[in-house]
RNA sequence: GGAGGAUUCGCAUAGUGGCCUAGUGCGCCCGCCUGCUAAGCGGGUUUCGGGUGAUACCCGAUCGCGGGUUCAAAUCCCGCAUCCUCCGCCA
């Protein structure tokens, strides 16, 4: 949710903002209506309905035949009230609509355009090179690391088996993630999974993205599609005080997605799943904060890239690609030597007070005032990070490389096929 | 799946149609008193919205959520949610 007061006022910034992100600015002046609406209807039925109130005073301590006439009075009153209020509900849902047709104002900095229109920040490491690479999936195959044939049989397309030193490879690399945001402050989470619909309204993931999301019907839970909802939904309703400090969560948990709509694409292998596992970092901040935990949200991210040793590059995330709450969005993007492209592994978006202001989360100022929180999300390591390591590590002989931190975890150094 | 109980201000509680403008205690904030500390005394303290670019003032909403009855609902009626207890079933 935008905050109106600010678009009340400066309603070209969110003219703009809807242009950057190729949206319509007829948006925002819908909403404008919509709310002078709203308040002139709001204010009829609160006139009427302080009269009523006073009213009803006079009554309780009036005399019989006195009363009498005072009742006749009200009866009348009654109607026009309930009719006042029939219009403020109508006029309220028509502006909440309103509002929710507006994505988060998008910053300064972030580029204009759509997906193709990103900004490469940087380049990190080497591009890999390599004669007559294989893919992730004969690799992961070969080596008893993966099963999608299984993982198809059972469940469906999309779905995998991770088995032996894969599954091990899992859950070394998001041990390690673990292990690194516990040691940068965040507090670790194991969230639900399944949530209610508020949470997952709260965070903005019922708008344009309601088709990825699994649904269960009979218990109307959602399953989620990355710990940032139940990690959001977390304090809602809450105030978390002072919040001098950013308060950090790193959540693991499965992730769900319908993938629908992608058909076709990356079918090969397990960069687009339908479940996968993901450590996810989760702030909560101050707005004026909230820049600076974003980048150092992204500076955790590369640091665990680099922990992995692929060469990767970031990318600022255009505003047409940025999903309804963020404000801006880097993404990490890592060398695929197969696709001879980047491919995203991690993303990190700063939110600012959009999704707090829905989910209802505050901090308190200096002034002792209730304001409302920012939040941030990043990639801390998922499923999809195997693709990166087994391509950019793999050897000629067809066995792959543990990279150096994965070592004591994984307890090997090299994978290669069980004899 | 079934039966019962609960849900009121940060916390704990009072409140069974109009004197509720929701009381009290604790906590917290401000002040007074005060060698220091503690205690004591006085005042303040739900949240959201509007008037309204406002920390004052006024108005409205808000007693888990949504409906209903009534001139009038924290209070009565219906539905739902959540939590607790018990019974049944179960990995």
């Amino acid at each position: 949710m935008i905050d109106l007061r600010a678009l009340r006022e400066h309603p070209d910034a969110y003219r703009d903002s809807q242009r950057k992100r190729g949206a319509s600015p007829d948006a925002v002046d819908a909403l404008l209506s919509a709310d002078a609406e709203h308040r002139s209807a709001l204010q009829s039925f609160e006139s009427l309905r302080a009269e009523q109130k006073g009213l009803g005073k006079r009554i309780a301590g009036a005399a019989a035949e006195e009363k009498q006439a005072l009742l006749e009075r009200t009866k009348t009153l009654a109607a026009e009230v309930k009719e006042a209020e029939a219009r403020v509900t109508a006029t309220a849902a028509a502006f909440e609509a309103a509002g929710k047709a507006i994505p988060n104002l998008v910053a300064d900095e972030a580029p204009a355009g759509g997906e193709d229109d990103y900004v490469v920040l940087r380049e990190v490491g080497e591009r890999t090179k390599i004669e007559d690479p294989k893919d992730h999936l004969e690799l992961g195959t070969a080596l008893g690391l993966l099963d999608t044939e299984r993982g198809a049989k059972v469940s469906g397309s999309r779905f995998y088996y991770l088995t032996g030193d894969g599954a091990l490879l899992q859950l070394a690399m998001l041990n390690l993630a673990m292990q690194q945001a516990v040691e940068t402050g965040f507090m670790p989470m194991i969230p639900p999974v399944l949530v209610r619909p508020d949470a997952m309204e709260g965070t903005g993931f019922l708008g344009e993205h309601a088709d990825e999301i699994y649904y269960l019907e009979r218990d109307e839970q959602y399953l989620v599609g990355t710990s940032e909802v139940p990690l959001a939904a977390y304090h809602s309703g809450e105030n978390l005080g002072e919040l001098t400090q950013p308060r950090r969560y790193a959540g693991w948990s499965s992730c769900f997605r319908r993938e629908a709509g992608s058909y076709g694409k990356d079918t090969r292998g397990i960069i687009r799943v339908h479940q996968f596992d993901k450590v996810e970092m989760f702030s909560y901040c101050r707005p004026e904060d909230a820049a600076a935990e974003h980048e150092q949200l992204l500076s955790y991210e590369e640091r665990m890239l680099q922990k992995m040793e692929l060469p990767y590059r970031v990318i600022d995330v255009a505003a047409g690609d940025l999903g309804t709450s963020a404000s801006r969005k880097f993404d990490c993007e890592a060398w695929v030597p197969t696709q001879g492209r980047y491919r995203e592994l991690t993303s990190t978006s700063n939110c600012t007070t959009f999704q707090a202001r829905r989910l209802n989360v505050k901090y308190r100022d200096e002034q002792g005032r209730n304001q409302v929180a920012a939040t941030l999300n990043g990639t801390l390591a998922t499923t999809r990070w195997i693709v990166a390591i087994l391509e950019n590590h793999q050897l000629p002989d067809g066995t792959v490389a543990v990279p150096k931190a994965l070592q004591p975890y994984l307890g090997k150094e090299v994978l290669e096929p069980k004899k």
